[in-house]
DNA sequence: ATGCAACTGCAAATCGTTTGCAAAAGAGCG
DNA sequence: CGCTCTTTTGCAAACGATTTGCAGTTGCAT
């Protein structure tokens, strides 16, 4: 039952070729991000390396982000009020809707809002280079925890 | 459009009413907040009651945009990778465009893409409280400056 | 004018993140 | 293996944006 999908990409050949090293705390952060499910902020990615690796500094897993993050590897998002969350680059681009009372991330994607928004852009003279969209809100017919 | 421009609502009055007195670095702040054409920052905003009134504090600036944001005067945006910017809540909603060159904020508005993302919220059970839709673009052609 | 809560400036504190530095550890080579 | 030559690390200190505690000031209802 514990089928990984897209959950773990070869990183490490990636990084070799990319001619960085992989190092012990690289490896512990690169295998917490592939099992992880949710969007987890470098506290937390910390947190979990210590339990493998005590050794591990805070510092290390922002240097760590960092790097992924300019390989591709992984996005940053900085959700309102809040660390900035990672997550694994692997899959397609998506959007995200924040659950206001439990800080749940749920991914979505919509063809034609993009195109709206390309739409838009080229009517002002621009091109995208990116964009953010983020919807917050809360389970509509009352409460539920997960 | 027979409405002039949303430049100057009369916030005393409104500030007033809500039982918040009138003080010197308010009335200053109000008054730059009011022929800002642009979304400053807090320091810019800051920067420009000095030329006013040397004696106003950065922390008087934070304190007086929390207190309008609580209002619902002014609308605070976390644009990437900066400080916040502050823009007077009258007129009606928008999202934003950033320039990447330039910093510029271009506002726009599309129902359509509001609706889809009712729609995806309500497909997803949950019920929108407010979003964040910000498209990062160049211009197109290559023209700079504005 | 008077009084007192609301407000202020200042400095210090906070939060998330980055950085300088000396020590430690990858990786190619013999 | 052991030797280099780098890259990477942990630590602590520095950072930028924003907030807060405090003691003194001010608005404004009386």
């Amino acid at each position: 039952m514990n089928e990984p999908q897209q959950t773990k990409p070869d990183y490490e050949r990636e990084l070799r070729r990319a001619g960085i090293r992989i190092t012990r705390p690289r490896r512990v952060i690169l295998d917490i991000l592939s099992e992880a499910d949710s969007h987890p902020d470098a506290m937390e990615i910390f947190q979990r390396a210590s339990v493998i690796d005590k050794s591990i500094s805070l510092s290390t897993v922002y240097r760590t982000m960092k790097l992924l993050e300019g390989m591709g590897a992984i996005h940053r998002h900085a959700f309102e009020g809040g660390p900035a969350r990672f997550e694994q680059a692997s899959g397609e681009h998506h959007d995200h809707l924040i659950d206001l009372d439990t800080g749940d991330v749920i991914e979505f994607h919509s063809n034609r809002i993009e195109e709206l928004q390309d739409e838009i852009a080229r009517e002002l003279g621009y091109e995208i280079v990116h964009h953010r969209l983020e919807l917050y809100g809360r389970r509509k017919g009352g409460r539920k925890k997960k």
